[in-house]
DNA sequence: CTGAAAGCGCTTACAG
DNA sequence: CTGAAAGCGCTTACAG
């Protein structure tokens, strides 16, 4: 029903296989010839079909992207600059949510390969000793996570995460409590030994509550365990945690940025908006997302090239939840 | 490379067409040659080639999602049913984001319609005049706007909204101060009507900011407005403008749900965790999404079908944010 | 520069 | 119940 290859070729009373080239751009074609070709498709309403390219030529123009969770607002900005990206390279992306379940992702994956060029892993849950599978299963690029002799974008959070530390010893707070994440999440451990490293550097004390879930119901939880700590500064594993935390702090009327500080990481646009707003590292996710995508796609047109490793730095954004121990701020 | 329909039947010494149909589940295939086919196409590793398939059914396997923005919590819950409901069919998303340029959204269904069976438009903000050149490119359901002669689940905010007047006008307050949402939104007109009309109900003043785009910072703009007027009340578009408006009006002292009562729309995760937490509309998202599925698969399987159009209902969800008028509440 | 032919991996009337 | 054949709409060596 919808105009084909063979009726453009028939309506210029030539062959599918000149139509094919002409529309592909094929230097092989009489520029003359090209042009009206052209001409007769747009007028046509010709527009080719990708299922059929794809079956002959042995790629789909499309990647798949599996995350655990769109809800959580580190992977909005991740995923609409993937977009954005293979949009721009006429790419399709096949997305995925995996809803935090870990024990889907190498399933879903398995099913989302047959039907695109390539995969883009986010914030892969799978266990690390099964994380070669997906390797096999196409060509991949995983994205906040490490994974041994695959192409990676990883968020170096250890830059941030000394920021943090560097601040709140500035602001006079010898303990540093943190928030763990979820225990099998990678960036949980980057951020858990980076923070160690910093707070030996500092001469700082650090503990640990946790692990909570990436949800600001966990932070809710974590707040009366930190209250009944006595800690006066705490970073959380991720925004959503932090704010959840701060929430509950301010029912109990304590004063964040005052009598206690609090800092978060992934910079998300909730935390310009809080009240108070809140200290945050920044993490570029944008650039993660864009990335990942221009590393995929090398790969597919160079297969064999070395996998890329990109590493992209975090800084600390300093706003109204940290404060000085015990010290009043700015009369108002 | 990967195993075919083709070695299969080779490896068994049958031809392709049985072994299509055995795979297929047909009837007319002998149980014992059925099972035997099964076996070992498993044992092979065999997963058929769905690019392949669609070819020559004509029909992928795959529905396409419009959105405008997932950053905008309102969306996640939608898209995430949509997925759920879609893979239990055995369907596949393709998701497209297009960042609130009501411009492109034609553009991008044109592409993805050659993708996919169907479409599911949500929340579209193309001009009403050209809603119906989407149902020429595949078959459509909208979300949360309504089109003549198509398909739609909508969202009928005038139970909420009506709730939430009532509920305003039982704590005291005489004026209602409405912040609008986008001009171009369907959702804005209606949630603007509803609201009319049950002001006019209770004989409350109806009086309206905007509009404002639905973002925490166009919350953060509206707040000065609504401070320099002294509303006592405001219902915003969506719970994003009210919590923008929320964490403003902390910075400036006013004890929100004593001083002045907000009311959001969307039921959002995070209305249960601010502070305090947001007195808002539920919306049901995750039933919107999976209904909207099940229309789209319906209109698929059903080509001569009428065009449903579900209504799905909202109400109230009291929290902190909403108070009696200029009286104080609990002592604490 | 252009065309006829084969092929991508499946499904499905049409014959047995 | 099973097989040979055609076809889905494209691309691309292979010949001219």
């Amino acid at each position: 029903m919808a105009v084909t290859l063979a009726d453009v070729a028939q309506a210029c009373g030539i062959s599918p296989s000149t139509v094919s080239r002409a529309l592909a751009g094929s230097p092989k074609v009489r520029p003359s010839t090209r042009e009206h070709i052209r001409r007769v498709a747009e007028q046509m309403g010709y527009a080719p079909n990708r299922i059929a390219r794809s079956l002959s030529m042995g790629r789909t123009g499309a990647i798949g992207v599996i995350v655990p969770d769109i809800a959580n607002p580190f992977f909005p900005p991740i995923i609409k600059a993937i977009q954005a990206r293979a949009a721009r390279k006429d790419t399709a992306v096949l997305l995925v949510d995996t809803d935090e379940h870990a024990g889907d992702e190498l399933e879903r994956a398995r099913v989302l390969a047959r039907q695109v060029d390539g995969l883009v892993l986010v914030s892969p849950r799978t266990p690390e000793d099964q994380l070669a599978e997906f390797v096999r299963l196409a060509p991949v690029v995983f994205v906040n996570r490490r994974v041994e002799g695959a192409a990676c974008v990883l968020i170096e959070n250890a830059d941030g995460l000394q920021q943090a530390v560097q601040h709140l010893t500035a602001l006079g707070h010898q303990r540093i409590c943190y928030l763990a994440g979820p225990r099998r999440s990678w960036s949980n451990r980057q951020r858990r030994a980076s923070l160690a490293a910093a707070c030996a550097e500092f001469g700082v004390e650090l503990s640990e509550f946790g692990p909570f879930e990436p949800q600001m119901q966990a932070g809710v939880r974590a707040a009366d365990l930190v209250r009944a700590s006595g800690y006066t500064a705490v970073i959380a594993y991720d925004d959503l945690i932090a704010l959840g935390l701060m929430a509950r702090l301010a029912e109990h009327r304590m004063r964040v940025g005052r009598d206690i500080s609090v800092i978060g990481v992934d910079d998300s646009p909730m935390s310009g908006l809080a009240y108070p707003t809140l200290t945050s590292i920044h993490v570029p996710g944008a650039e993660a997302g864009s990335v990942a995508v221009d590393l995929l796609l090398r790969r597919l047109d160079q297969p064999g090239s070395d996998p890329a490793v990109i590493e992209l730095e975090t800084h600390l954004v300093i706003r109204g939840s940290t404060g000085s121990v015990r010290l009043d701020p700015l009369p108002t």
